[in-house]
DNA sequence: ATCATGACCTGTTAGC
DNA sequence: TGCTAACAGGTCATGA
C-alpha cells in the first residue's frame, strides 16, 4: 500500500489510539513477517506506555516508556485498523470476544488501554507479508542498519533543488530509479514518483545526473523538481493519501487522492497538461511500471 | 561502486 | 465457469 503519504496518514489516524496508551496485550499471531519478529517482541511491549508515534520516511516509530523504539514498516499490503472497545459486560475490563472481523491475514493485535482509559485494539494486516516489525533502542535507532544510510526526508527542510543537484551529479541511472533509491531521498515511490515527474515535465528515462548542474550546482530543473516533490505529497497527505483497490485507513475511512493522479495507472488517456497532446504511456524500468507523457516530459 | 534483476508473498483482474 | 498469466503502493540479496 504505502509510500510517504500514506504512511503519513496512517501515522495521524492511529495518533489517538496509541499516544499516551498502555499495551496491556499483544497477540503475535505468527512468527515472522518480512523478517522474524524478535524473540523478545511480545516481553518488550507488554504493559508498556506509548510516548509517541512518528514517522521517518516510510517507517513508523513507536516510542516506549522503557527506551526502546517499535519500528514498523507497512511493506506493499500492510494495514491497521481500530476496533474500539465494546467491553464485556460480565467481564467489565475485558473485550467481548468478538471475532467476526478477524482474517487470516490479521498477524499482530495489539490490545491497548488508550489514554483516555478506553480499551482498543490495534490490529495489523498484511497480506503479503512484506512489512515487518523490529525492536531497537531509541538512542542507536540512527546507527540501527535500516537508518544508518537512509536518505533525506522529503518534506524536512534538506530538500531543494541544490541538494537534489548534489545528490544526483554524475549518476547514470535513470531519473525515475535514483528517485526510488531510498538511501537518496526517503519515501518516495512509485506512484509519487511517476506524478512528481510528470508535474516536472521530466522524463523518468533521462539520466538523473543530466538534472544536475555542472559539478553539482544547482539548476531550474533540480529547483523545479524538488518543489514538485513536496507539493505532491504534501496534497496527497491533505488528501489522506491514495487508496488502491479499496485500502483503507485505520480508521476505515478512504483516502482519496487516487482520484487526483494525473499519469499513474491512466495508460492511453490524454496528457492533461495545458497545450500538450501527448498520450500516457506505460514503460517498465526496472521491473516496474512507470506511467509518463512521451511528449511533454523530456 | 553502480545498476538491473530476481526473490520474497498473496490476492485480484484481464484474457482466453 | 474455470484456468493462467500478469500485475500490485517495497526493498533486499545477488551478480554483472
Amino acid at each position: 500500500m504505502p509510500e510517504l503519504p500514506e504512511v503519513e496518514t496512517v501515522r495521524r489516524g492511529l495518533l489517538s489510539s496509541f499516544e499516551g496508551a498502555t499495551i496491556t496485550e499483544v497477540e503475535q499471531r505468527r512468527p515472522n513477517l518480512r523478517f522474524p519478529f524478535p524473540d523478545d517482541f511480545i516481553a518488550c511491549l507488554a504493559d508498556r506506555k506509548i510516548i509517541s508515534l512518528s514517522r521517518r520516511a516510510k517507517y513508523l516509530l513507536a516510542d516506549l516508556d522503557s527506551g526502546a523504539v517499535l519500528i514498523m514498516h507497512l511493506g506493499m499490503s500492510g494495514s491497521f485498523r481500530i476496533e474500539a472497545g465494546s467491553t464485556d459486560p460480565l467481564m467489565p475490563g475485558a473485550f467481548a470476544l468478538d471475532r467476526s472481523k478477524d482474517d487470516k491475514h490479521d498477524h499482530v493485535v495489539f490490545h491497548l488501554k488508550t489514554a483516555s482509559g478506553a480499551p482498543t485494539r490495534v490490529i495489523y494486516n498484511d497480506p503479503r507479508r512484506f512489512g515487518f516489525m523490529l525492536l531497537a533502542a531509541r538512542a542507536e535507532l540512527d546507527s540501527h542498519p535500516l537508518f544508518a544510510a537512509i536518505g533525506l526526508e522529503p518534506l524536512g527542510n534538506a530538500l531543494d533543488g541544490a541538494t537534489i543537484s548534489r545528490l544526483f551529479a554524475g549518476k547514470a541511472a535513470p531519473l525515475k530509479a535514483a528517485l526510488l533509491d531510498q538511501k537518496l531521498i526517503a519515501g518516495l515511490g512509485n506512484i509519487y514518483v511517476c506524478e512528481a515527474l510528470w508535474r516536472s515535465g521530466l522524463s523518468p528515462k533521462r539520466q538523473a545526473g543530466s538534472i544536475s548542474g555542472k559539478s553539482g550546482r544547482t539548476t531550474q530543473r533540480t529547483e523545479n523538481l524538488a518543489r514538485h516533490i513536496r507539493e505532491t505529497l504534501e496534497e496527497a497527505i491533505e488528501a489522506g493519501g491514495s487508496s488502491l483497490r479499496d485500502h483503507r485507513q485505520a480508521d476505515g475511512t478512504l483516502g482519496y487522492f487516487q482520484h487526483r493522479f494525473k499519469v499513474y495507472d491512466r495508460e492511453g488517456e490524454p496528457c492533461q497538461k495545458t497545450e500538450c497532446n501527448g498520450i500516457i504511456t506505460r514503460i517498465v524500468q526496472s521491473g516496474r511500471s512507470t506511467f509518463y507523457c512521451p511528449t511533454c516530459q523530456r
